[in-house]
DNA sequence: CCACGTTTGACAATGGTTCTCAACAGTGGT
DNA sequence: ACCACTGTTGAGAACCATTGTCAAACGTGG
């Protein structure tokens, strides 16, 4: 690795600051619950900004990858995201407005480790998500 | 509502006993762990019997509403099925051959009615899966 | 055996997500 | 400022799981 090559210190691949994935960063600051990627992509469009669907996608992979933003499957298996803090959390989602609650759960961690544990299952991941209807939509 | 009716005393629609869903019923008999619709399209033709991809579908989501099957999503958002005992439990499922832990987690369900109430969510519903690698596949 | 409502299957249609690839745009060096 | 080098983008095609359509086939109770 030499000092003409385009990587950080850490090996990681340059990423570049553009302007779409600015609007990107832009749309996700905007709202606090989760939204589809098409449904960012239209409020990117409402910014006076335009992006390509597939961009908007693949901005959000990579902020996924990065831990900037949750992405998580509604009932139907669709993908939603939002940006988020940078801890181990899960949510309270309403189901007709997306109000999202953001929960910890330090007993779920335990206990999900604990069972995996027993079973002998390695690499652990887990999803925790609660749907209801909030109280606004009641 | 008469005699002539052909609906059960409870008010559901009757449900026939047809040769493809003997077949589906058959297919959801052979595995134990979680399979894709047309998985189990595939073996129901390996079985010799032959059913549409969209009888599957019919038939593994009318399964669904009745209990007597287990539907969630894997990390790729597709729909997997399997047979399953009538308490609530969640899974442990292995990523790379699919062997499934069926597990309890009393207080895992206590935790999330807790937190759903605390924020004024009712009609709560909520999925709790965790991806690993089991001991065979390491 | 009949009449009626249910179920099925082949195929089209949907819709979210990813792929393709040529045009474009940061970057670091000169 | 200019260049060469790559990472990035966008339009649209391609994918693929899932659902809709609708006429033909089937199970049921009478």
């Amino acid at each position: 690795m030499t000092s003409t090559d385009h990587h950080d210190p850490e090996g990681r691949p340059a990423v570049r600051p553009t302007r779409q994935r600015r609007a990107v960063a832009a749309a996700l600051a905007g709202f606090d619950d989760f939204r589809s990627a098409q449904e960012i992509h239209d409020l990117i469009k409402e910014q006076g900004d335009s992006v390509g669907l597939a961009t908007v996608y693949r901005t959000l992979s990579t902020l996924a990858d990065a831990g900037e933003v949750d992405m998580l499957r509604n009932e139907d298996g669709e993908a939603i995201w939002r940006s988020c803090s940078d801890t181990h959390h899960h949510h309270l989602v309403c189901r007709t407005c997306g109000a999202t609650v953001e929960v910890e759960g330090p007993a779920v961690e335990r206990w999900t480790n604990a069972i995996a544990q027993e079973h002998g299952y390695a690499d652990l991941s887990h999803t925790l998500e609660i749907f209801g209807t909030c109280p606004a939509c009641r």
